[in-house]
DNA sequence: GCGCTAAGTGGACAGTGTCCATATTAAAGC
DNA sequence: GCTTTAATATGGACACTGTCCACTTAGCGC
C-alpha cells in the first residue's frame, strides 16, 4: 500500500507525544474532574498504542505530575497577570487572591490533582531516598509549585518594604510566614469553596474579600 | 462436618460487617497513606468475600465516604478534648487549631480522603439531582463534617459575646465568614503542611501559633 | 415451624496498569 | 551514502480490579 496513504495514515512516531499527552490528559482532567481515567484513555487520545506513554513517562503518576506543574505554571501566570500594574501591595494582595481563587473553582479536579495525593509516592511506609521535605513528590510539580509560590512572595516583601505590613522586608523567617499565612488562608479557602464547605451564600469574590480583610487586619479590635 | 466446626470456623453470617468494613479500611488508609487499595483487599482482611461489601456500600465510594465520616468525627472529638476548660476564647482558638493540624499530619491519608474528590460523585457533567451546594458528597460525611466545624463556631461566637473579637455576636453572617477564615487558614496549613510545602524548618506548632497571631492581629501595622 | 428477606457466596466480564519481546525509524558515525 | 544505534512505537500477556448476576444460607416475624 505504498499509495494507499490516503486519510489518517499517521507517521510511526508522533513527533511530540509528551506534549501531547500532557494535553489529553489535561482536558480529560477538565471534563471530567477527575482523573481516574486510564492511561489507556489518555493514549487513545492521543491516537498511539495503549503502551506509547510508557516512553515519555515511566507511570501514570508521572503523567499526572507533569499535568499538575502544568497547572502550576497557569496559575502563576494568572496571578502575574491580576497584579500587572498594580502598586500597592495591599491591592494586589486582594487580586492576587481573587485570581488564585477563581482558578481553583474554575478548574477543581485540576487543582486538587496539583495539590493531591496521587502524586505522592505509593510509600508503603519508610521509602528510601525520599527525605521528609519532598514527600515523594515529582520535582517538576514542586518547581512549578514554587514559581507560583514566587508571585505571592514578592507582593509579601513589597508590602514589607513598603511599611504596609507590620513585617521586617529583612527577616526572612518573618517574610516567609507571612507569606505561608497568606498561602494558608487562600489555599484553604479555595478548597472549601471547591468541595462546597463554606456555609456561606455569599458570592465567591466577596468571601475573598472578607477573608482578605481579616488577615491584614485581624480579628481583633483594634 | 456438623462437628468439625474448630477453628476459624466463622459463621455465614458476619453480624456487624459493616463496622467491620469500615475499621478495615481506615487501618488501610492509615497503613498505605493511600484510599488506592482494592474493595477486594478490605473485604479479604474482614474475612469476607469480595461481593460482601455490596450488601452494605453500593460503592466502593460509599465506603470510603463512611470512612471520611469517621475521620471528622474523630477530629471532632479532639477538638472538643482540647479545648475542654479554657476559657478564654483566644487560647481556645489556638489550642483548637494545634489540635487539628496534629490530627491532619498524624495521618494525612484520611484527612486528604475527607476533602477529597474521592467521595464527589463521578459527574461527567450535569449530573441530576445535585445542587451546586452539595457537590456530591455523601451526606454521611457532609453531617460528620458539620459537626467538626461546629466546635470552631463555638468558639468563635464566645469571643464575639465576650468582646474579644471585633465581630457583632448577632450578626450570622459576621460570625460565619470569621468562622470561614479560621477554618480556611487552618485546613490550608494543614494541607500545606502535609504536602511539605511550607519551605519553613519551623515546627508545625510554631507555625499554627504565627498564622493565628496573624489572623488574630493582622499583618497591617497597628 | 415456615416462609421472607437480609446477608453471604462464587463466577463472569470488561477494563486497568504495567511488563515483555518485537518492529519501525530518526539520527549519529563511518 | 550506508550502516549502526538508540529512541520510539506496537501488540500480546498477566494479574488484578469494580461491579453485575444467579444462587445459597440463616436469622426473624408470623
Amino acid at each position: 500500500m505504498t499509495e494507499a496513504e490516503s486519510i489518517d495514515q499517521r507517521p510511526y512516531h508522533h513527533g511530540d507525544l509528551r506534549r501531547a499527552l500532557i494535553e489529553a490528559a489535561l482536558a480529560l482532567v477538565g471534563e471530567e474532574q477527575d482523573w481516574a481515567f486510564s492511561l489507556r484513555e489518555v493514549a487513545r487520545r492521543a491516537g498511539v498504542s495503549h503502551n506509547a506513554p510508557y516512553n515519555h513517562f515511566s507511570e501514570k503518576r508521572d503523567l499526572l505530575g507533569a499535568v499538575a506543574a502544568a497547572g502550576f505554571d497557569a496559575l502563576r501566570e494568572r496571578m502575574r497577570a491580576a497584579i500587572a500594574g498594580i502598586d500597592r501591595p495591599r491591592t494586589a494582595l486582594l487580586a492576587c487572591a481573587t485570581a488564585y481563587v477563581s482558578a481553583g473553582v474554575e478548574n477543581p479536579a485540576l487543582y486538587r490533582l496539583m495539590f493531591g495525593s496521587a502524586l505522592a509516592a505509593p510509600a508503603p511506609a519508610a521509602r528510601p531516598g525520599t527525605t521528609k521535605e519532598d514527600s515523594g513528590r515529582p520535582a517538576e510539580a514542586r518547581a512549578a509549585g514554587a514559581g507560583a509560590k514566587a508571585v505571592l512572595d514578592e507582593i509579601i516583601l513589597r508590602g514589607a518594604k513598603r511599611g504596609d505590613f507590620a513585617i521586617s522586608a529583612t527577616n526572612k523567617s518573618e517574610l516567609s510566614i507571612a507569606a505561608l499565612s497568606n498561602w494558608s488562608a487562600v489555599h484553604g479557602l479555595t478548597m472549601l469553596v471547591i468541595d462546597s464547605l463554606t456555609g456561606s451564600e455569599l458570592a465567591i469574590d466577596t468571601l475573598v474579600n472578607r477573608l482578605m480583610r481579616t488577615l491584614l487586619e485581624g480579628m481583633e479590635p483594634r
